[in-house]
DNA sequence: CTTTTTAATAGTCATGATGACTATAAAGGC
DNA sequence: GCCTTTATAGTCATCATGACTATTAAAAAG
């Protein structure tokens, strides 16, 4: 048995009796952009790590929670206004503690994970203009644990689309079917056949509901496609299953 | 857009330089007793909620992740070697975050789950030897916000039983799928047929192996059953869906 | 203005998984 | 032996799915 030591419920919770912890947010905030997953990363300006890709985020203050933290470091990393960052669907992804993962001190982090239609590139609001889309694999390596973070976003956004409606989170408010297969096929990384698809989304009360009769070019070329916008329905049952067996 | 504050990003990360966080680790640990599932839980010996009911936990130590206080935590509520504590199936759930849950400080807890199969009842080890079996449900009310964490966690573990083999985690190492079947009507709150469940289970490769020409007389009398270990699967293809719908 | 190209949409068909059953086997109690 | 109980085996219709083929509607090429 580890001892339990005599300093493990200090009295009364003097707050000052440890070294203190630090709390941030991280977040992983993705997009689909010409055909590819993005996500929002900013290049730090100060040591460690000076220079390199990490995710956007910071602490969280006294009297916020980690998600209200998280909702107010999107809309200063992105300058969205306040009202489009409320609408967005936003995610605890999971928490990490590791004692050495910030050289400075002890940090630990509460990760967020976003899923926005393709915005405009940001610009920040205030300390953090440098905010930029960069596409999945593009950056050579991320500070701190942020690689970690990001792949655990990828795996849990991935899994998600199997039984959730989150994919219409990724495209404009209204869409083509075909644009939506195309985010499924971002994300998972894998080829869908296109009536198969259709039919499974359609066939799901609430999943899309048509945009009475609008209909958009595609490609310029070709068939204009219908349009739709997300439903009403968040969980989609049966699921439906990304081609060979799990997640990469 | 919010204010930064000119605090936001503290010089060199002074550690003093705010009011600190306390991180902590809460556990709902979960069984299946007598056909219904159970929550380890402790009484309160302090202010607040001196008395009541609250979910085993305790500080993150300076030096050790969550994962690790909660993996330590567990083997002091429950006085279990730690080779057995080791084996155990730990995951995290969820981190909370509010400012207000804990009336003394600022707490951020990141809450863990364990399912453990029925295990004689704990002795804790050293403070905390009132730690104790509670039927779900049998407790009025939990401490703090332990009441949503356990709401998160039962959600969570049901939604697992789908697409995971998680559900061995609750049986002995030897079991039958009678009771296999027991654990996840348990944990869904639905009766299963079973015929059908049996063709599931034994259909996914992996999930189960017999155990060689073992048998057991369940409930005293009819035709003993089948003895089986868990297999090396951990996942579930095509998933097995409760009944109706999804989560409760 | 016809033909080609491109993409959306409409079907078909076989297979596999599932829900709802019925039937048989192996144990104990009487 | 007969009844009860529980495990196990098997049937059958339905539904969802993967793999296709066919048709339609637009723009671009000729």
């Amino acid at each position: 048995m580890v001892s339990a030591g005599p300093a493990r419920r200090p009295e009364g919770y003097d707050p000052y009796a440890f070294e203190p912890f630090a709390v941030t947010v991280d977040l992983a905030v993705c997009t689909v952009r010409d055909g590819g997953l993005h996500l929002l990363l900013i290049r730090r300006g100060e040591e460690p790590y000076k220079g390199e890709w990490a995710l956007p985020g910071g602490f969280v203050l006294p009297r916020e929670s980690a998600g209200q933290a998280a909702r107010r470091e999107l809309a200063e990393e992105t300058g969205l206004p306040d009202d489009v960052v409320a609408g967005l669907h936003l995610e605890q992804l999971r928490t990490y503690s590791d004692p050495d993962r910030d050289p400075r001190m002890r940090v630990v982090s509460v990760a967020y994970t976003a899923l926005v239609p393709d915005l405009p590139e940001p610009h920040g609001g205030g300390d953090a203009a440098h905010a930029q889309w960069v596409p999945f694999g593009a950056y050579g390596s991320l500070a701190f644990d942020h690689e970690r973070i990001v792949a655990d976003a990828r795996d849990r956004i991935g899994a998600k689309f199997e039984y959730t409606c989150l994919a219409t989170a990724f495209c404009p408010p209204e869409f083509t079917l075909g644009e939506l297969q195309q985010v499924y096929e971002t994300v998972w990384g894998t080829a869908l056949d296109r009536p198969n698809f259709r039919r499974k989304v359609l066939a799901t009360p609430g999943f899309v509901e048509p945009v009475a009769g609008a209909a958009r070019l595609t490609g310029g070329r070709g068939k204009p496609a219908a349009l739709y916008r997300a439903g009403v329905a968040t969980a989609l049952h049966p699921p439906l299953l990304r081609p060979e067996g799990r997640p990469s």
